[in-house]
DNA sequence: ACTGATTGTTGGAACGTTCCAACTCGATGC
DNA sequence: GCATCGAGTTGGAACGTTCCAACAATCAGT
């Protein structure tokens, strides 16, 4: 239960302490017959270095930190996903943490992290308010992942989802659709750009008097509620822009319910691309976002930053990709204007 | 980017390193003058306490390390929360690394927390091979979660999936079925308890007869393919269950597609309760497992390790639970025997 | 044979904290 | 007035590693 120390592999080895430390950060420097003489001792004593007397020394602890908010959100394994895929072979590795979606709790998750001494702070998502990552980004390279944060020295990786609303109501467009509404996304994060994409495009094909946003969420019900409320009026529109998707599978429930086609009576399209849009069962239009490039780019942007003092912050925005499913196509001809 | 140190807070306050190193750790032997005057300047000058030498003088870091095969998976989100909520207050802090359910990876991972000298170490559902839990378990406090493995030294949580399976059986025996055939997940994990379980309740049933195991896997394809075999048959049996809910969903598409009415032609059971399931379009009838608690009782399986040296190794196996939902119902009745 | 370079090896200092024995100082008891 | 006590404070050693200057041994060139 105690660990051997690299002086225990010396006397093993009948060498100096210095020597083993040289062979095992693989020195060229050694003669074959001391190093084959360390190599056996460790391996003999189970020796394995400690990386908090090397992280003292070095000032570096080659570590780089993730705290993420939500590990039940799919979308956050993608891009720690990306984020290791970036870090593998840099000599960096990643460690996380996760806050569970609750503020107290995300700022002990990254103090664990700021008191390990990590080489790179990534915060995905964070509920937190902005003066954490502040605070953060001042004794260590910062980004943010998923949200927009302005702050001198914060780096940020997001999706364009004012962009995404756009090219759903493009999709819909081309397809036919005129009558298109959206159950938005309350408050939710990113509900807000892709509202206003949805209206900027509606605009922009000169279906002004046609835009109709019906307030929802991002749950079942939210969407389900939304979707009520559209039947209650009296022109049904013959598509629907879903702020995610698990609010547009409420909706289809609901659309099920009222014995009405998908994509026969009514086209339905999601966002997000999670697994359960992708399901066979449901085949859900959506939009993706590119999840692990985000992980990947945010990797890179703290790698770079550990390199060397770059002042301006970096805000990366990536673009969403439209995916089409079988939950949309044409209006039936009799609903066509 | 300078860390300060214990010393320039000393200095700062105009008192002792030893001083200031009390007050961190919040001892009542320190008057509250000088309690007063480091607070502040610990404040000023932003002094974060650094772990590493933490670790090193103290010879225990507080930290526990939790390796996680894949992240994609809904059912660790579960268990990590039961750790973090078994571990907050104690004093611990939980960080996790992840192997991407690569074995190559997954050593990788274990090596970086061991390298940090956590205190305790919990292996989620890993993939590679048994040696690198015992190895772990000779240097550090280990529990293997989802997977039972046999070492003096390792303990393990598991879910009584063989019991899952026998409950599964009970419940469509209950409602009235006799035919009951099981699409199995092949060689994956679990796969063989819940078999094993369905034969065993089969025959306490006394419905040897009628028992009707086909080969699948833990994937929608692996489920429809099942299906499609279990209906070239001559006699159609009037439930299935099927060896996950992903699988299950393969089977519902494919009885969809043969316009069998599920539950009214066919009840379908899947096994682990993920999001999918209880999505009310699906209200797939399944198997539970307390993820939150495996991750409890791990948690709490190392902080009582590391309090004092148990020599045998702990296997604690929860119990599953049937979750019914509206993919099941009594056998239409020209099918009652 | 002597100098200089090269290769391999070494001990000591440093990193930032905790722990411990030891110190000061005012109060208490006789 | 002196020993004793307790509260508050202190400096030094230790933890396991890396880095550096310095050393020993071998070799090449003159």
């Amino acid at each position: 239960m105690k660990h051997p120390t690299i002086l225990d592999v010396a006397n093993e080895a009948g060498v100096s302490k210095s020597l083993v430390s040289l062979v095992m950060r693989g020195s060229d420097r050694v003669s074959p017959s001391s190093r084959k003489a360390v190599v056996e001792a460790a391996k003999k004593l189970g020796y394995r270095p400690n990386a908090a007397a090397r992280t003292m020394v070095r000032q570096r602890s080659y570590v780089i930190g993730v705290m993420v908010s939500d590990l039940h959100n799919p979308f956050f394994a993608d891009v720690i996903d990306g984020i290791d895929t970036a870090v593998t072979d840099t000599g960096y590795r990643a460690i996380l943490t996760t806050g569970n979606r609750l503020p107290e709790r995300e700022r002990l998750a990254v103090a664990t992290l700021l008191e390990m001494r990590v080489d790179g702070l990534i915060l995905a998502s964070p509920v937190f308010g902005r003066e954490v990552a502040i605070e953060a980004s001042q004794t260590v390279p910062t980004v943010v992942v998923g949200k927009a944060i302005r702050a001198p020295a914060v780096d940020s990786v997001t999706t364009d989802d004012r962009r995404g609303g756009e090219m759903v109501v493009n999709h819909l467009v081309e397809l036919g659709h005129r009558r298109i509404a959206h159950i938005d996304g309350g408050s939710g994060a990113g509900a807000r750009p892709r509202r206003t994409g949805y209206a900027h495009a509606m605009r922009g094909h000169g279906l002004e008097s046609e835009i109709r946003t019906v307030r929802g969420s991002f749950t079942e019900e939210g969407g389900a509620a939304g979707m009520r409320g559209l039947l209650a009026d009296a022109t049904r529109p013959t598509a629907v822009f879903v702020a995610n998707d698990l609010a547009a599978i409420g909706v289809v429930e609901v659309l099920d319910a009222e014995g009405l086609d998908v994509p026969g009576d009514v086209s339905v399209v999601g966002y997000d691309n999670t697994a359960l849009a992708a399901s066979r069962r449901l085949g859900l239009t959506t939009v993706d976002q590119p999840r692990h490039d985000m992980g990947r780019v945010a990797a890179g942007l703290i790698l770079e930053k550990i390199g060397q003092d770059r002042e301006t912050p970096r805000r990366v925005v990536l673009p969403p990709k439209l995916i089409a499913r079988e939950s949309t196509g044409p209006p039936s001809d009799s609903e066509q204007s």
